[in-house]
RNA sequence: GCGCGGUUAGCUCAGUUGGUAGAGCAACUCAUUUACACUGAGAAGGUCGGGGGUUCGAGCCCCUCACCGCGCACCA
């Protein structure tokens, strides 16, 4: 019996040796797999943000995929898992920019070659950081096929997908309201967008014959129309193009009556004026009704020309003093101080959005939804859970046309360029004369085309092999942003879904149910928590108790307790080799059969993703019933007389023990790997490609 | 406004097609060198949010109420 048998399990003296052992054996990449393999089973890595270490999130995906990955390739799968990194646009950007203030430095300072050339930088070396954390994680993926979302293939595949969607007319370039932030001075999604309820103060102003109620005085100076729904009696003697003449903020103004049935009568006075430029609805009015449309707010959040003496200043600052000359000039009849409204914030930074007009690229959604919910309604792709797919389902059917352009420099610049009113789409310039469009691609439009970019669409022999995927395993948090996306740019290049499964994960938060946060203190690091505990314990506690969908609480002391479990095995294989270990290929019985049955139960579970269930039997019978009855059965029984019964009993032990390693090996790699080099046994090979023990 | 969840032991959560309730942690009583102290044995702890229904049988299916949470959406 080795020495360190001696000693309590030391994971984390043995788990980088481990990694380089599989990393060197070449069986991460399906083309080096021993045996006839011809069922293909793929996983894309959902690629980390470049920008950061790995979170407790990182390392639930790898380990969920992993499980999945070690099963298949077990079960004699051509198993492929390619990993990637995400250059992630805009939340690297502002990730960078957070750096960039801290050094007193701002982005809107610089060129945008050099800001470029600093955020790769930072991208580059975070990404070959990650590479060995995930490594240090277990993770079984092809390194050999790794890819980088900025990738020049990436890239020409989008590029491709923006031309196609322009020449199948399902793309436009349109002057609509979108969610400016103004501290980040980009475009942002409905997605990238929050929604926080805020108590203001609600003002009704005279508005000549009218009273008028809004929360947002600052952007009225331009407002020369007054609307309400046409079948309001209280208004029933004002004709829509009446016009009056008013006193405002800086001087009298001439207004004209619009009637519109968006106006809610219940709401205020049941008149308003309209802002077209800074919000969606009078955006909707003014484009019903012809109306001119006027900027108030530039893109920094202050003042135009418009607001006369207020010009220049910041909206948040001018507000009071709009209100202050309005009071007196007797236009403010009463304010309500305590109107709850919702406001839309930057999901990065929490500051207001400021609507505005402004051409970008939309992409026409439903067209590619609608195939999106026939495949899902068809079940060419499973949602796992049916709530997720419900919710998915959901928003497909309710899917708005998507904002692909961003005023950032970190991402994929759009390849479009412009002559006047015209533009034409191509890498490279039409000619003299023509400017590129200085916009870069949401990043999701990229990450939404992975699957297939990743796998050399149209022409590669692993497009041709591993799509379309088995499994996507990624955040439910993302299930917009990127599944959503996904299948439906997968379907609309490939013909095909992208991926037959989806599965997804929660969010991992601390033991008290409380999101991670710096700001809190309470971040579990998965790295520390792996050396610490060893990364097999980590693993089996992200795994257990965690159902699929749900978010989950880490406590570190349940991994603590894994850590136990990994030591029990690691003492039951002492135990084993001391009484000599049996020839499993000898073993029978009552023994072998329960033990045959709980890996027809633990693979069963696993088809069903019920991975939280199979690893929870797994640590029962190897602690409850293989230590605690089967080995404390065995001590008389193997320090009596009869050589046969002994022989026999060693024959078992051996048939469970190197069975339970095999079922165990998915989630816990390191120490079944290590344990598994350290039997007698003849064959060479690595336990991580030895067959699984059922069919 | 539309949509989706949750409520099970002191805490955090599991519970596969309905068949006498489970884990980790905490707390309790013993054991003290045992393959393993990163241990063993034992005991304790829940009318599964309330009410109603279906069923031979409900934590699980149906209805309803209460409380908590989440997502989406152009309400001034």
């Amino acid at each position: 019996m080795p020495e360190k048998f001696l000693k309590p399990y030391n994971a984390s003296a043995a788990e980088a040796d481990i990694y380089k052992k599989w990393e060197e054996s070449g069986y991460f990449n399906p083309d080096n797999l021993p045996g006839e393999r011809s069922e293909p089973f793929t996983i894309i890595m959902p690629p980390p943000n470049a920008n950061g270490s790995l979170h407790a999130g990182h390392a639930l995906f790898v380990t969920i995929q992993d499980i999945m990955m070690r099963f298949e390739r077990m079960r004699s799968k051509k198993a492929l898992w390619l990993p990637g990194a995400d250059h992630a646009g805009f939340e690297t950007q502002v990730v960078y920019e957070r750096q960039l203030e801290k050094s007193g430095r701002s982005r809107f300072e610089m060129q945008p070659e050099d800001l470029y050339k600093e955020i790769m930088d930072f991208t580059l070396a975070n990404k070959s950081f990650m590479e060995g954390q995930l490594r240090q994680l277990g993770a079984s993926c092809d390194w050999s096929r790794e890819m980088f979302t900025l990738d020049e293939r990436v890239v020409k595949t989008v590029y491709s997908t923006f031309q196609k969607l322009h020449d199948d007319g399902l793309l436009y370039r349109g002057s609509r309201i979108v969610n400016w932030c103004p501290k980040h001075q980009t475009s942002l999604s409905n997605l990238e967008t929050e929604r926080e309820t805020r108590t203001d103060n609600f003002y009704y102003l005279k508005y000549g014959p009218f009273t008028i109620a809004t929360a947002r005085p600052e952007t009225k100076f331009g407002d020369k129309y007054v609307v309400m729904h046409p079948e309001d009696p209280r208004y029933a003697q004002y004709k829509a193009g009446d016009t009056f003449e008013l006193e405002w903020i800086n001087g009298p103004i001439t207004a004209t009556v619009v009637k519109d049935e968006a106006i809610d009568m219940e709401l205020g006075t049941g008149v308003m004026t309209i802002t077209p430029w800074h919000d969606q609805a009078d955006f909707d009015i003014a484009q019903r009704h012809n109306l001119p449309f006027d900027q108030v707010i530039d893109w920094r959040g202050k003042l135009l020309p418009v607001a006369g003496e207020f010009a220049g200043m910041n909206i948040k600052d001018a507000r009071a003093k709009i209100v202050e000359k309005l009071q007196e000039k007797g236009l403010v009849e009463k304010i309500d101080e305590k109107y709850t409204h919702e406001v839309p914030v930057c999901y990065k930074c929490s500051r207001e959005i400021e609507p505005q007009v402004r051409p970008q690229w939309f992409v026409k959604m439903q067209p590619l939804a609608a195939r999106a919910i026939t495949a899902i309604k068809n079940g060419e792709v499973k949602v796992l859970t049916e709530q997720h797919e419900k919710v998915l389902l959901h928003w497909l059917e309710n899917i708005q046309d998507w904002n692909i352009s961003r005023q950032i420099i970190w991402g994929i610049p759009i390849p479009a360029w412009s002559k006047g009113d015209e533009w034409k789409i191509g890498a490279d310039s039409p000619g003299d004369g023509w400017v590129r469009d200085p916009d870069t691609f949401d990043t999701w439009f990229s990450s939404g085309q992975w699957p297939f970019a990743t796998l050399q669409f149209p022409d590669g022999t692993d497009f041709k092999t591993y799509y379309p995927t088995t499994v996507m395993e990624t955040g439910a948090d993302i299930l917009f942003f990127w599944v959503a996306r996904m299948i439906m740019l997968g379907l609309y290049r490939t013909g095909e879904v992208p991926f037959k499964y989806v599965y997804l994960h929660g969010m991992v938060r601390d033991a008290k149910g409380q999101k991670m946060s710096k700001s809190k203190g309470n971040v579990i690091s998965p790295i520390d928590v792996s050396s610490q505990y060893g990364t097999d314990a980590l693993r089996m506690g992200l795994v257990v108790g965690n159902t699929p969908g749900t978010d989950m609480n880490l406590d570190p002391k349940k991994i603590e307790a894994y850590k136990k479990f990994a030591n029990k095995l690691w003492n039951i294989t002492r135990f084993v080799l001391e009484n000599g270990l049996g020839d499993h290929t000898q073993a029978g019985g009552a023994l072998v059969e329960e033990f045959d049955a709980l890996a027809q139960d633990v693979t069963h579970e696993m088809e069903l993703f019920h991975f939280h269930l199979a690893a929870e039997k797994l640590y029962h019978y190897v602690w409850d019933r293989f230590a605690s009855e089967i080995l404390e059965d065995s001590k008389t029984l193997l320090k009596g007389e009869d050589s046969a019964q002994k022989a026999a009993r060693q024959s078992e032990l051996a048939y469970i023990l190197r069975g339970t390693l095999k079922l165990l090996h998915p989630f816990m790699p390191f120490i079944t790997e290590e344990i598994w080099g350290s039997l007698p046994h003849n064959t060479q090979t690595l336990l991580m490609v030895e067959s699984w023990p059922t069919k």
